[in-house]
DNA sequence: TACTACGTTTAGTAAATACTAAACGTTCAT
DNA sequence: ATGAACGTTTAGTATTTACTAAACGTAGTA
């Protein structure tokens, strides 16, 4: 590999890596991702290891968490107990497959919460100022989150989240 | 003010810390907002201090980023010294004036470097087999990264982006 | 002029998070 | 069976981030 070549790969995947940190994922994951992304075969842990400087146990962790949004993809080869790993090159599907995720993350438990605040209110009315003030305001706030509900339910729906459909919601935006 | 709206407030308090955590911002963040939120007056910074339990440094500053991100409105009374608070209500033109404000931020600098990472295999081309390889991938993220730029500066221009938006995208989605 | 009621800044602390090093369990080869 | 090459887990550490307490600057008031 030209000297050259490696330095554009560091460059780059420290790029990735301050978006990473910026979206709140270690910056970790995204040196991993971006060195997955810029290889043309797929690398087993130890290789990611040496291209990143992370430990092995780091590595494992992370790369769990990006598989299971999809970014990258597990696979092993017969007769080799090692397993590789490449990235997901379609950042469309990634980010459907990352909706997916979050559907049963934190941020649903919390938005849950929500709800139940709505209900509680419901079962115990007061006939108050404040308390209705409260109560519409909570019920913006789960008509919103609904909202976003059913966008990313939409999203993650379409067999293929590509070009075509974002331009296509950009002509409705117009 | 009755005792169990003084419960439902909390919880609600809570569950938008969870959701500002989730987000990457402070939960202090979250809390204030959720303080401001379900008050039906401007509140004062000491007031904001006495509801959620944090200290006036800690509000003034992180204030001061829901400020920036159009999430609270400061205002002041004549022949008053004290600075008021209220939150933004419409969640949609929040939701613009966050993206607006993140175009500044250090995430577009990081796309930047992207941007920059394929000028400079332009300028400084090699033919080699990797070489192309590394050079598509990265000019892919920059394409994607662009379709997402158009596509927020999009929502950005839109002079509401309300709930018939919302669904008018839900439609062609369809 | 000094006093008071503010919001801001700063310096230090507490808490959360990312990461390392090493032990561990498993699988396959000898 | 023993050992080597894996990925995973765990316990501890370093770093980062959120927060506190207190000093500070400013503007209005007596």
């Amino acid at each position: 590999m030209s000297a050259s070549l490696t330095r554009i790969k560091k460059d780059f995947t420290q790029g990735l890596s301050q978006i990473s940190r910026f979206w709140g994922f270690p910056k970790g994951m995204g040196a991993i991702f971006a060195v997955l992304y810029l290889s043309p075969t797929p690398l087993s842990l130890n290789e990611i290891v040496r291209e990143t400087g992370l430990t092995k146990g780091a590595i494992s962790t992370e790369i769990r968490a990006l598989a299971r949004m999809g970014l990258v993809h597990r696979s092993s080869r017969l007769g080799d107990r090692k397993d590789y790993y490449e990235a997901e090159a379609d950042f469309y599907a990634a980010i459907r497959s990352i909706l997916k995720e979050r559907q049963n993350s934190e941020f649903d438990r919390a938005i849950r919460s929500v709800q139940g605040t709505l209900e509680a209110m419901e079962a115990n009315w007061v006939e108050d100022e404040e308390w209705n003030f409260v109560y519409e305001r909570v019920q913006a706030l789960q008509e919103f989150f609904d909202a976003i509900d059913n966008l990313t339910k939409a999203v993650v729906k379409l067999e293929k989240l590509g070009f075509s459909n974002v331009t296509k919601i950009l002509s409705v935006l117009k």
